[in-house]
DNA sequence: TGCACTTTGGCAACAGCGTTGCGAAAGTGG
DNA sequence: CCACTTTCGCAACGCTGTTGCCAAAGTGCA
């Protein structure tokens, strides 16, 4: 039961628990389908409880039937499936020079993409008048009641629980401004904000990463990581977790912009910049590597442009430092999914029990 | 509600959740008490649900009556507290040299004490055999329901979920060894084991040290750390995490025995070694900064033998570097509280809803 | 072809959870 | 003395998952 909040559950909370539980079952199933007996394993409810759950979601729009399986032995199961359209949510990516929004759908799938140029320092009015806009005409011809809201993807620093943006880097003239609440009253639909790292790694975490826990490091124009443990993002109180590009790996390095010394963001875009990828992803790995044994990590995933440019050098170089450090197996590998698709999750998420923390 | 395990739950989990967190507000509110009414707004249960739930427990034992507090206008409030002695666990702290032993009530206070030296190396038989001696001695004489079971803190590296070390350090005839059922067997009592830093972090964590996620950095013969987030502990799938003292912190370092380079071990230990205190608290302060921004962490409190022997210019050192790269106020202090005692936490907290993990 | 058997899943009755409505107990204050 | 407030228990209630039972729909053997 959660520990979030005060604490107290009531049967309310129950029902709604094990609903999402057997929604994040029904996700995981895909189109094939799950039957009831097999939800009610996977959970661990009796039979009896998973057919009132799922007549309700079946009474709901949530839940359909897919065919039937193969017999057994005995009468064949009837296979449940996600009614996909069911919910839907629009993520936004607000990057320092693009704007990317996308339609997801409850088992993950973009339905409709939106792409435009955007430039953050523009003013804040203008660049609020563009998301609404993008994310009016995404959700624009869908059913009202299914839209669940919309997920924004800032750079960052930010609170993710009042949706207040930070001094974000470069764009000092953000400090301080309620995103989250000017969009919802802009869109009359619910709101939720995040970091982007964190918003790509609960992407990565919903739509089956295959691991419990893992990092994903974004080396863009700046360095910084979404962790995820046990299923969920690791925010932290202030959104301020995985500021990963200013961990020291270089005691008496040189110096960086954030005043310390040695910090692996300062080391690896010098040595991006002169080329030298290999360095770069060894750096990379170092840092990796530090995070993987200090979090008994599952698996490391890399994204971001610089990144994207030359994904080769980068995973190779960050596996082998791993690889020579931990004494388990860690997978290194290039994310597959964008900071939209992880937006568009901070509404999600929740239906299948994955809170935003 | 829990994502672990299965996951799904009944009326039963219901009970046991809501349970354990009025429980857990009667320990924090100690010797004086808390009413009923208190108890119903701090949970978010409606009083009549706490009535019911504090009779249950009253009738078990749990809790009594204590006195009255002054009336506001109406009905003065009666006080319920925890009876200390109604749950207690023996908390072992094996160390490399030394066996400590506790019996923990469930307030936290430590109601009887064992003292003896302890070779690791001396053959499993001896260990056990002064483990199960200083177990019994501990909980005999007092109510066999009461005991609810031993809690073991090992150096580690170990399994926290099936009990059996791994190559302890230096000890490499205890690599499989199945501690947890060994001592379950012989005491015929529920037993945890985990590591020496995870159980002092854990009992940091219950007895309040007044942040919701913070780091426990353990210097003595090694380093070592236990982490903390929302107030539970972070152990990883393979009980690794908290691996802080090979966070390499200096890319082209000394070479330390683990086979990097620039390990904060290494740095610290020889710092110390020369004399170099300061020295030596700077490079763990640089290490601490890079976890307090990685992780977003509120609080770092440092413990062990080496620290022990000097706080000062430890707590200084450290609250130096890392008061310089936080941008939030990060206390940095002593740990009050010992590794054993956590270790019977193992057993209590459970009790209280905080679970093992 | 028929019948025993297995497996799936719904219906109805049930126990137990927190909730609601109401009233008793035990103070304060005019 | 009495109106009022606050605390808290009793009883009825709605809703949860559970249990017992049975119908539906297959397989497989005689």
């Amino acid at each position: 039961m959660p520990r979030a909040g005060a604490g107290g559950a009531n049967l309310l909370a129950l029902r709604s628990h094990n609903t999402a539980l057997v929604l994040d079952l029904l996700r995981t199933a895909g189109a094939a389908g799950i039957s009831r007996l097999e939800l009610a394993e996977r959970t661990g409810l009796t039979p009896q409880a998973v057919s009132k759950i799922t007549a309700r979601l079946r009474a709901d729009g949530f839940v359909a039937e897919a065919g039937r399986r193969a017999s057994t032995g005995g009468k064949p199961a009837t296979a449940l499936r996600l009614v996909p359209e069911a919910g839907l949510a629009v993520g936004l990516h607000l990057d320092r020079d693009e704007l990317r929004a996308v339609l997801v759908d409850l088992t993950g799938a973009v339905r409709a993409e939106h792409r435009a140029p955007l430039d953050l320092g523009a003013g804040q009015d203008a660049v609020v008048e563009e998301a609404v806009r993008a994310a009016r005409t995404l959700s624009d011809g869908w059913a009202p009641e299914a839209v669940l809201g919309v997920g924004a993807a800032v750079p960052g620093p930010l609170d993710h629980r009042s949706g207040v943006l930070h001094r974000v880097t470069g764009f000092p003239e953000w400090d301080g401004f309620p995103l989250r609440d000017v969009l919802a009253r802009r869109l009359r639909l619910p709101v939720v904000v995040d970091k982007d790292t964190n918003a790509a790694a609960l992407g990565l975490a919903v739509t089956g990463s295959g691991a419990e826990s893992f990092a994903y490091l974004h080396l863009g124009t700046g360095l910084g990581a979404g962790l995820v443990f046990g299923g969920s993002v690791h925010r932290g109180a202030r959104t301020g977790a995985g500021e990963f590009g200013h961990q020291v790996v270089q005691m008496d390095g040189p110096p960086c912009g954030c005043g310390g010394r040695g910090c692996i963001e300062a080391l690896c875009l010098a040595a991006v910049e002169r080329g030298d990828l290999e360095g770069a992803a060894r750096t990379l790995g170092v840092g990796a590597a530090n995070l993987v044994a200090l979090l008994d990590i599952d698996l490391v995933l890399l994204g971001g442009r610089t990144v994207a440019r030359a994904p080769e050098p980068f995973v190779r170089g960050v596996r082998e430092v791993v690889g020579a450090r931990a004494s388990w197996d860690v997978p290194v590998r290039i994310a597959a999914g964008g900071v939209a698709e992880g937006a568009a999750q901070l509404l999600l998420a929740p239906v299948f029990g994955r809170g935003v923390g």
